[in-house]
DNA sequence: TCGCTTTGGTAGCATGTTGCAACCATCGCC
DNA sequence: GGCGATGGTTGCAACATGCTACCAAAGCGA
């Protein structure tokens, strides 16, 4: 049951992706473990969700190949997750996320966590979606064709 | 209820973008909505969600800023729900899914709607994480700073 | 090696949310 | 005015979520 699809237009990516998501917790763990947390109780901690929900999460999110479970780096008996190839690919997708809160849900001077730049501590530049040829262009710029291979 | 937050970690712009946008059908509501979808039919045929939850969706979305419910363009006494520049600026998200969807989960020749520049009808470019500098930057070459006012 | 703590879960149950189907008011149109 | 399409609302059953309690295994100090 992991893998019944909620969404039935299948043939689109984004649906594609969310279905494979799995919900919002799901996602906050993904920026969590962009942040560094690899241990059940870290992310527990840190999201503050019910461990039964935490429990069916990271599971759907190993079945999806976005983290793996592995053994601890401290050499105890535990597991660890850590995101995956697949997983790391949704960083562009957090720190979007990420700079629409930073523009809309927040006052010019109130503190909020960053993602900066380890080389010199700066904040990252606002991400651009670009055509082929470069050109900046905004929903207005594209279309969606339905369906043909590339 | 609809501004109740479910994640308590509110200093973070994930975790407010995530409980802004409510759930996933609402992010799909916005896909359609760039898709060019306007009418309460048009997203409910689409998504092929119960009418009770679109209704939900859409007066969250409108009380959230993300839509608008206007007049109906045709003349009509019926309404329209039409992106706000807030709504307009999930631009980024909706393509860093798609991207992340088509990367993963079809194959290289297997069709899927596409998302294409309207001058050319190319692919977009793949969205690139940079830093101020301009170097591109992964999840590895950057870290979370907590609070701190800008 | 004994006992206590931490970690990483399960199990059961109350509550909230979702999906489905039926119903209904208004609109557009002839 | 009548009839189908549009855009909902309502009630209810099913499912998902969150909370709390419980539990087993691992760590660890003495």
């Amino acid at each position: 049951m992991v893998s019944r699809t909620r969404f039935d237009d299948s043939d689109c990516p984004v649906a594609r992706s969310v279905d494979a998501i799995g919900d919002w917790w799901s996602l906050l763990i993904v920026r969590d473990a962009f942040d560094g947390s690899r241990r059940f109780g870290e992310f527990q901690r840190s999201l503050g969700v019910a461990k039964n929900i935490l429990t069916t999460r990271l599971r759907t999110l190993v079945a999806g190949g976005v983290l793996a479970s592995v053994p601890a780096s401290d050499g105890s008996a535990y597991r660890e997750y850590v995101l995956t190839p697949k997983g790391e690919a949704l960083f562009p997708v957090i720190v979007a996320l990420r700079q629409w809160g930073e523009q809309h849900f927040f006052a010019p001077d109130e503190p909020h966590s960053e993602l900066v730049d380890r080389r010199g501590g700066h904040r990252l530049r606002v991400l651009e979606v670009r055509a082929e040829d470069g050109r900046r262009v905004g929903p207005e710029d594209t279309t969606v064709q339905k369906a043909s291979e590339g």
